[in-house]
Formats: structure tokens, C-alpha cells, sequence
RNA sequence: UGGGGCGUCGUCAAGCGGUAAGACACAGGAUUUUGAUUCCUGCAUCCGGAGGUUCGAAUCCUCCCGCCCCAACCA
């Protein structure tokens, strides 16, 4: 199952509930939660939060429950609950019937604010937004109290039931917890826990027009369900003597305890929910689910296979130090898995036609080809050979650099499961001097062998035979975003927009098989990369589209760097 | 600036007083009908800095430096 194999064997929350076990608290449960706000498609900074909560329950017998944290109607829907449903089960994870929301909490949580404000730990404020502000102080100088601060219970009741009851504009009135406005932690200085919001909640129209703060909906919501560790990120820290102040005054007996680990930050990668939001909403890119997002729905749409994703979150480890995550890891992690995983396939993503001259004209073959060459259970499948091929363009060079070791005047090269070809002539376009196609000789004893006169082919290349492949649409997606760099003047989302983060090519073609690839199934195009036959799309006229999921390793293109170096 | 948190290889990250794991990246080499894969090898005398305690410190103490978070009626 995917619950227990993404866990870190040496993570702090683990020695925090091993304490806590052995101390006797929750009466030896461990219950953690995933809560996130149906706002949004859920992005691989998730999917970390995700393994780690199902990982940890997993891995100590425990439960995870899944809980919308839809306290704030503004840009919550349901799209956005059915899409994180559909993703964590992507990603292959099970909480069964454990489906919460906060907002089914809403009536309980009014009556433990009534309980707050009978027990004079509460108070209805009439203050403004700005005026709050004010009030509120700085980081060096201690905030003033509330005029309403000393309002007596039966006022604060009458006006907080008026608030219910809609009596009140939006922003007239707030709800504030009574703490302490002289607080060195600024969350503690009287915080708002309800205020008045009209605009309809998506799941409860317009029963209601105020809504609880995260503050006080978040720490109730786990204690009703019983969570034993909640576990959020580090920007929490400062809220969580909030999270236990609320519990200790409406609370007795064993309470959630929160715990905090750093959020996941990916080199070239924005994981910033709001500039994701931007970028779908402003048409930047064409949904949630565009392969070029760090979604979870972007990635499994590219070809991203879940095992790989669970495998990055348990590399990455959680801990609370501010990191950086080289987005080499995450390739790693998808190259790791797609090599194992994906059958190899052939496929010419910039066609050079090459004519076999001493090939029969109306000869065809075919050749046996292994689907891996690793794993012979992967069964393999036959390959049709004729005299006319297709090559990849960059499989030709003219005037080859040194160590080049494909085609070239005057070589010969293999190819793959076929024969040995050697070069003969070229044939220009008299205007552009552009090649049209290469004249070739095969050596009818390489099929299956070595030339018999032990000379050594290095070079390896792919190919199709141009009267059986299928024509096709392959994507080349790049990493889309860099890292905004503010010393450049970089604050603006769309600067991160990288103009080559997306090619189309449209003269591609692939093997037969392909033509009526799977939606999603995924594959190696030999020498190419790993690609993944687009679930949503074909081109208008019925060619198959294929995503790139991640590149191959290039050594000649490193090799070929350096030369120019 | 008050409070909270964090500083171990290019990037993550173990380490919890006994003499610096591992992964990615990188660099060499071997095998290879994918310049892929696989396989070897190398890669912190040093743990933000300076003092101190100790037979012995990345781990304990002191001071200093740097980075992140908090002044939404967002989460």
C-alpha cells in the first residue's frame, strides 16, 4: 500500500508522538488529519503534507482524516473538494469514511463561542478593520484595549446573536477572544475569531453570515475529531499558543497538539497557492490540470507517476530548516520509476528521411523488439523494417564534432534492433541547402549480430519505417517557472513565465502500436525521453498527443557542452 | 525593532558528549544494439563565527552573526 512507504525513518514529529505514547496521552491513538481549504487544486507542496499525515497514521495503526477547511465562503467550491478528492486517492491514499468538513462544525463552534463570552472570555468589538489595526500596536509597542473590551456577557450575547441573526453589515462588528493586547506575540492580542461575511458559502448557501477564524475553527475542528497530532507548517508557529489557549478554556482531558515542519520549496517551481490561482484564472496557462503546473493534477496529467511523487516526499524528509529542494530530485525520483516502469517505444520527434538503396522496394520485415531491455517479462512486440526509414534530424551531422559517434559521411551506425547502415550520399535542397533525405546501404548479416568482420559499430540510433509509422503530436513541456528574483525587479508572476516552457511538434511520428495508446499510459521513447499519451486531447485530426515527462539523462549533451566550453 | 523559529557538503538531511550516515548534484572509470540503465571510484580533518567547560564537543555554556515567520475581519 502507498500509506507506509513514504515515511523518513528519522523525523522529529516521529520522536514528539513517541514521547507522547510512551506518556500515556490519547490513550495510545494516533490521529492525524489532512485540512486542506477547497480553494484550489492541491500542488506537490501538498502532496508532501499528504504522506506525511497518511504516513505517520499508517504507520503507527493510526487514522488520517481528510478535512475541508472551508471556514471563508470567498473562492471555496466544490470543484475544488471533488479535484483534492480525486487527487490524494491519485496519489494513493485512503481515509475511508473519515471525510469532514469544517463547515459541518459551524453550529457547534457558535455554541462554544457563546461559551466563551459567558465566561467572560469574549467580547463583540465594533471597531473598524483599520481601527483594529490601530489598536492592535507594533512588533516594539504593546497594543490599546478595545472601548469594547469590558462590555458586559449579556450585551456581548444580545450582539453576537444579532450577528447571527444578520442584523449587522459586513465588518461592523467582530467577535474577539479577551487574551492579553500587551502580548509580545501579536496573534495574542485580542484575535478576531468571527466575523460578519455575506457572499454564499458553497456548501451552506446562505444559512449563515458569519464565519469562525481559522484560529478558533481549526483547533475545535481537531479536537471534535479527535486528532491527536496536527501537524501544519512552520508560518503556524506563532498561532499555536492561540490553538491551545482556545482549547484550554472550552476543553478538558487529552487535546490535539500542534506541531509544526517547514514547507516544501522546489528550485525553478512556484508553489505559491495565490499565484497558481492567478495563473489559471488569467488564462496564463489552460486549467489547474495544464502539464506545465506543480499541481498534483498538472503532474498526473503530464505522466508524473504517483509512486515517483511518494518517493520525493520521503526523500525530501521533513524538518523545520527553511529548504530549497533541487527540482533535479523530483526528475530523479520520475526517471527512477518511469526506467522501471515505462516500456521502451519507437519514436522520430524530427524526422530525416533515409532511403536503404540496396533494400528491395516492396520488402517489408519484421523485427523482433524487446519492450525492455532489462526485463524480458516485459514481453516485446515486432517492428516493421522497409527501405524507406525515418531518422532522428539530430542523428545526422554533416560535419560531425569529435566523439560524435552516430551518422555521419563516410560511417556507418546501428539501428536499434535492426540492422547496420552505412552512409552513401545526401540529397540537398538546391535553395536552402537543407538535407531532404540520406542514401544508405544496410548489411544484410547485422540483423541480429555483429558485423562478422569484427569491426565496431558505437553509435545506436532509432527509427521508423516512414510507410508504417503514425503520424502524432508530441509536447515538449519545460520547467515553467523560475524563481522570481526581486534584486531583478522580479515580483510580477507572469516574469517567472518561461516563452519556452512549451513546444509543439507536429511532424512526429511513432511506432504502430502507438497509434491507439491508452490515455495515460506512458513510455520511453528510445534515446528521447519519457513520454505519456495525453488523457484529455488528440489533435483535430485523430493523431494521438504526447506529453514529455521528463528528458533522459544526456551525457553527449554534456560532453557536447564542454566542447564548446 | 518585540516575539517565535532555523543555521551540518552545491541542494536536501542523519547526528542528541566519544571522534561527520545517506540521497540528489558533480567528477572520473567499467560494461552496454538506448551517449539511457547498471556497476565501481572520488566528493565536509569539518559542522554560521568567537570564546569557554571537558581526557574528549557538530553535540553542553556564553556572546556574536545570518536567514525565515508574525502587525488579514486569509488559511
Amino acid at each position: 500500500m502507498a500509506q507506509t512507504d513514504t515515511i523518513s525513518t528519522n523525523d522529529f514529529i516521529r520522536e514528539i508522538i513517541d514521547e507522547d505514547l510512551k506518556a500515556g496521552k490519547n490513550s495510545g491513538r494516533v490521529a492525524t488529519r489532512f485540512p486542506p481549504e477547497p480553494n484550489g487544486y492541491i500542488h506537490i507542496g501538498h502532496a508532501k503534507s499528504i504522506c506525511l499525515n497518511f504516513g505517520i497514521a499508517a504507520q503507527y495503526g493510526g487514522t488520517c482524516n481528510l478535512r475541508f477547511d472551508d471556514t471563508d465562503p470567498s473562492g471555496e467550491s466544490l470543484e475544488y473538494v471533488e479535484s483534492i478528492i480525486d487527487n490524494i486517492r491519485w496519489l494513493g491514499f485512503d481515509w475511508k469514511e473519515r471525510q469532514f468538513f469544517a463547515s459541518d462544525y459551524f453550529e457547534r463552534l457558535y455554541q462554544f463561542a457563546l461559551q466563551l463570552i459567558k465566561d467572560g472570555k469574549a467580547y463583540v468589538c465594533d471597531l473598524s478593520a483599520d481601527e483594529t489595526r490601530e489598536y492592535r500596536g507594533t512588533f516594539t509597542e504593546p497594543g490599546k484595549e478595545s472601548p469594547y473590551r469590558n462590555r458586559s456577557v449579556d450585551e456581548n450575547l444580545d450582539l453576537f446573536e444579532r450577528m447571527r441573526a444578520g442584523e449587522f453589515p459586513d465588518g461592523s462588528h467582530v467577535l474577539r477572544a479577551k487574551i492579553d493586547m500587551a502580548s509580545p506575540n501579536i496573534v495574542m492580542r485580542d484575535p478576531v475569531i468571527y466575523r460578519i461575511k455575506r457572499g454564499e458559502h458553497y456548501r451552506m448557501g446562505n444559512k449563515w453570515v458569519i464565519y469562525p477564524m481559522y484560529d478558533f475553527a481549526h483547533c475545535l475542528s481537531d479536537a471534535l475529531e479527535g486528532i491527536t497530532h496536527s501537524i501544519c507548517t512552520l508560518e503556524f508557529e506563532n498561532n499555536r499558543p492561540l490553538y491551545d489557549w482556545i482549547l484550554d478554556q472550552l476543553l478538558e482531558g487529552d487535546r490535539p497538539r500542534q506541531i509544526e515542519f517547514a514547507r516544501l520549496n522546489i528550485s525553478y517551481t512556484v508553489l505559491s497557492k495565490r499565484v497558481l490561482i492567478e495563473l489559471v484564472t488569467k488564462g496564463y496557462v489552460k486549467g489547474w490540470d495544464d502539464p506545465r503546473m506543480p499541481t498534483v493534477a498538472g503532474m498526473r496529467r503530464r505522466g508524473y507517476p504517483p509512486e515517483a511523487i511518494r518517493e520525493f516526499c520521503a526523500q525530501i524528509a521533513v524538518a523545520k530548516n527553511d529548504n530549497l529542494i533541487d527540482v533535479a530530485l523530483l526528475e530523479h525520483c520520475v526517471r527512477e520509476e518511469l526506467n522501471e516502469k515505462a516500456p521502451r517505444a519507437m519514436a522520430v520527434l524530427s524526422p530525416l528521411k533515409v532511403i536503404i538503396d540496396n533494400y528491395p522496394e516492396d520488402k517489408t520485415e519484421e523485427f523482433e523488439c524487446a519492450n525492455h531491455p532489462q526485463n524480458p517479462a516485459m514481453g516485446a512486440r515486432t517492428l516493421p523494417f522497409s527501405r524507406e526509414l525515418y531518422i532522428e534530424r539530430e542523428d545526422f551531422q554533416e560535419d560531425p564534432p569529435g566523439k560524435y559517434k552516430r551518422l555521419a559521411p563516410g560511417r556507418e551506425v546501428r539501428l536499434r534492433s535492426s540492422y547496420v547502415i552505412k552512409y552513401e550520399s545526401m540529397v540537398k535542397d538546391d535553395k536552402t541547402g537543407e538535407i531532404i533525405e540520406l542514401h544508405c546501404t544496410y548489411d544484410p548479416d547485422t540483423r541480429d549480430a555483429a558485423p562478422a568482420d569484427g569491426r565496431k559499430i558505437k553509435g545506436v540510433i532509432h527509427w521508423l519505417s516512414a510507410r508504417h509509422c503514425v503520424p502524432a503530436e508530441v509536447r515538449l513541456y519545460d520547467r515553467l517557472f523560475g524563481v522570481p528574483n526581486p534584486a531583478a525587479g522580479e515580483e510580477e508572476f507572469t516574469s517567472y513565465l518561461n516563452p519556452e516552457s512549451l513546444e509543439t511538434l507536429n511532424t512526429c511520428f511513432v511506432e504502430p502500436a502507438l497509434k491507439n495508446a491508452s490515455p495515460g499510459s506512458r513510455y520511453q521513447f528510445e534515446r528521447l525521453g519519457y513520454f505519456c499519451a495525453d488523457a484529455k486531447e488528440s489533435t483535430p485530426d485523430g493523431r494521438p498527443v504526447f506529453n514529455r515527462v521528463v528528458a533522459l539523462r544526456d551525457a553527449w549533451g554534456k560532453i557536447a557542452e564542454k566542447g564548446k566550453a
